[in-house]
DNA sequence: ACAGGGACGTTAAGT
DNA sequence: ACGTCCCTGT
């Protein structure tokens, strides 16, 4: 047991110690969190205070759940399946599919990702002929789902205004159509888990009684709705435990509150917050650096980063006449640190929108450095993808009619608009789905009209009615969803896939198609994607299958696997931590955002991701700013950010002023000492006099053998221990090399 | 059925 | 600048 907690601090093991009461644990960025929570999991399994069965433990993403799960198995050797580690949807979804019936809902209830909502939401404001210009589709999801996380019903919506009548009126019809169809959304997972909670007092009693201990992670991301669901199952008993920190809350437009956190501390009756200050990750100056920022911000719960290691190196800062120039410069210094042997996947590229990703790109691109984007398309979001899991969810439930519609006339079997039109008014009608109004109409036909055996009714050839000639393409259709479904009831999971890919022509579809090779191969890996789904999941049913699908959209990109630099928003680069972090486009404007100006609140969440943004680094970090941009298409004359104000000058390196492309002819190199400001941007850079050699073998003037770039001579020294680095002047030019990794010798 | 043109929007993103 | 979405014309 005391190998579990001999490596933890004091005040990590005060939280992993902590006796069965809620607690709210304040955990700084690289404090050792995720390693706080595991192991206070596997400490109270193996001290006997619970049992596996009596945890919970609540994340954001699958893949820390994933991460969770690994540790604590790691730590003990215990089947971990009694435990219900996941995110709030996959714990929200696997008690609603165990109460199914309670909950109001079929089974094989499926789950919609937002396109598909969007797509529902479409169809219900052209079926209400609503003013689309003035209810945009997004707006209406946007409202739905703020109100379901409000934990509002449609009928509960308070609606003062047309506007909003009109809004709640969209909702209502939206809640309809979704039950109608068996369907969910994400926003709906947890509302109706609540409801069931609430409504269903032997149920509530069931799931208080069994969690003791209720474990949250990134608490500080929670929305209102999560809050209530935490409150309600924890009920007087349960211990909860919440680890976070305000500091780095930076979702409050998708619902994040942090009003969460003072809310907890009162309602939970938290005497005392443990914080978590002592950082593993950065060293001083960049913490030093964040701690300053950060305290611009009001109404934090308070934290302060330290760190056992030094200083290290200064943060650099690069001035640079253009986007493009910023780019250059930031391919230039990639090199040269890969070159000293930082790998490429330990060097992140940050920047606060996807469009600035675009110029760095491209001079990557043309440098040849390897890349990866984060954000793309995942995919489960693929339209091959969505295509195949349309049949899936059809053979699952055939009233789903947002896969019907998605895939009723794809691949192309003469099913046009008009008889698309004429099934949603005849299922609008009778108030069914539109499977239902197609085997009517079918099974009609078949009554009244004797098949002439070659399947094309006597009675219609030549007859030259409009609508009609179409009803042999839906007739086929109907025929073939329902041969998919007698056959996929016999076959293992990833034999229906399979056999739908064959059958309903998609795969012979992407084989003909000239670009479709890749697309073809997508949808191969959908089978490979199935066969170890039943190899890894203990339910491998059809269903489980397509909520996994919902659940989890998948890798981001598939990583090639090769070192590759990382590119991806601030946002996205929450948790994570690199050797080397370039954070460029740090203008006003551009970070921070303009629209965040007249948002409530708006500035001190730029200034938290901000913050974000600076912790990620470990070793070495950059800030560099452009003074004209293309945006959209138009420059921007932009001055640089106010959070480079707001980091102490001591702290700062600045680099000599990157100078135009065009005429660009030196290295790079450190502004040399003495009073300099940048005309017309009103700061006062400062060199840095961050400088300490006594203790390094080298010295300025020696002759020194670089493996790459062969004899040069050091004309320059800075930092200490393993951050210790020389500046070179090489035949091809001066270079800054980090001790630590360049194999030097001396000459 | 489908290509092509025009309007539009363009902060961040998990499930 | 660029991608997407929807409509229109062939």
């Amino acid at each position: 047991m005391s190998s579990l907690l001999s490596a933890l601090n004091p005040e990590q093991l005060e939280a992993v110690t902590l006796p069965h009461q809620s607690a709210l644990v304040l955990a700084g960025a690289g404090s050792g969190k995720t390693r706080v929570l595991t192991t206070r999991i596997a400490h109270l399994i193996q001290s006997g205070q619970v049992s596996p069965h009596g945890i919970l433990a609540v994340t954001f993403t699958n893949k820390a759940a994933k991460e969770m799960l690994t540790r604590v198995s790691s730590m003990l050797p215990i089947n971990t399946r009694g435990m219900w580690v996941g995110t709030f949807h996959g714990l929200c979804n696997r008690m609603l599919r165990a109460h199914h019936q309670d909950a109001g809902l079929q089974q094989a209830f499926q789950i919609l990702d937002s396109a598909d909502q969007v797509a529902v939401i479409k169809r219900i404001l052209k079926n209400l002929s609503a003013d689309d210009a003035k209810f945009p589709p997004r707006q209406v999801q946007w409202f739905i789902n703020s109100a379901k996380e409000e934990g509002l019903r449609a009928y509960q919506v308070e609606a003062y205004d047309d506007f909003t009548r009109n809004m709640a009126e969209f909702y209502l019809f939206y809640e309809q159509q979704c039950n109608k169809e068996g369907v969910v959304d994400f926003a709906e997972l947890l509302l109706r888990s609540y409801e069931l909670l609430t409504r269903n007092e032997h149920l509530r009693e069931h799931y208080r009684g069994r969690f003791n201990h209720i474990l949250v992670d990134e608490f500080q991301d929670t929305n209102r709705l999560q809050y209530r669901w935490l409150k309600l199952l924890a009920g007087d008993h349960a211990a909860v435990f919440a680890v976070g920190d305000d500091d780095q809350s930076i979702y409050a437009f998708r619902g994040a509150n942090t009003g969460n956190m003072k809310d907890f501390e009162r309602d939970f009756d938290i005497s005392k917050i443990i914080k978590l200050e002592q950082n593993y990750r950065s060293h001083g100056n960049i913490l030093d650096a964040a701690n300053t920022l950060i305290r611009n911000n009001s109404g934090r719960l308070g934290k302060n980063l330290w760190t056992s290691e030094g200083h290290g190196e200064p943060i650099r800062v690069v001035n640079a006449p253009t986007d493009f120039d910023e780019a250059a410069f930031i391919v230039d210094e990639v090199k040269s640190l890969h070159a000293e042997g930082v790998a490429l996947s330990q060097i992140a590229l940050l920047y606060r929108s996807n469009a600035q990703s675009r110029v760095l790109e491209h001079a990557l691109f043309n440098a040849s450095l390897a890349y990866r984007v984060y954000g793309g398309m995942r995919f489960f979001e693929r339209q091959e993808i969505k295509h195949a899991l349309a049949y899936l969810r059809l053979i699952a439930n055939p009233h789903d009619d947002n896969a019907l519609l998605r895939i009723i006339n794809f691949p192309v079997r003469g099913i046009g608009m008009r008889s698309v039109e004429l099934l949603q008014d005849d299922a609008k009608r009778h108030g069914g789905s539109l499977w239902t109004s197609m085997l009517q109409k079918c099974s009609t036909r078949t009554t009244f009209i004797p098949d002439s055996g070659d399947g094309i009714p006597a009675r219609f050839e030549g007859s030259g009615a409009a609508g009609k000639p179409t009803r042999k393409g839906v007739e086929g259709f109907a025929e073939l969803i329902e041969s998919m479904r007698r056959i996929c009831k016999t076959l293992p999971l990833p034999g229906i896939v399979e056999h739908m890919l064959e059958h309903s022509g998609l795969a012979a579809h992407y084989h003909a198609e000239r670009e479709g090779a890749e697309r073809l191969e997508n949808l191969n890996e959908l089978i490979t994607a199935a066969t170890s789904f039943v190899h890894e999941i203990e339910d491998d049913s059809l269903v489980a299958f397509l909520t996994h699908a919902s659940l989890e959209a998948g890798e981001h990109q598939a990583g090639s696997g090769q070192d590759a630099l990382q590119l991806m928003t601030v946002h996205s680069a929450k948790g994570l931590e690199f050797h080397s972090v370039f954070l460029s486009g740090l203008e006003d404007g551009l970070f921070p955002h303009d629209n965040s100006r007249n948002e409530a609140g708006g500035m001190e969440e730029e200034r938290r991701l901000m913050y974000v943004a600076l912790t990620r680094a470990r070793r070495r970090l950059y800030l560099s700013f452009a003074q004209s941009r293309m945006l959209h298409g138009q420059t921007r004359y932009n001055i640089p950010s106010r959070f480079l104000r707001e980091i102490p000058d001591n702290l700062l390196k600045w680099l000599q002023p990157v100078q135009k492309a065009a005429t660009r002819n030196q290295e790079w190199g450190v502004r040399k000492q003495g009073p300099s400001r940048e005309p017309g941007y009103g700061m006062q850079p400062r060199a840095s006099n961050i400088q300490d050699s006594a203790a390094s073998p080298w010295r300025v003037g020696q002759n020194v053998v670089h493996a790459k770039f062969g004899a040069g001579v050091i004309v320059n020294c800075e930092g200490h221990g393993a951050d210790a680095r020389v500046e070179v002047k090489f035949r091809a030019g001066v270079k800054w090399l980090s001790l630590e990794y360049a194999k030097l010798t001396s000459a």
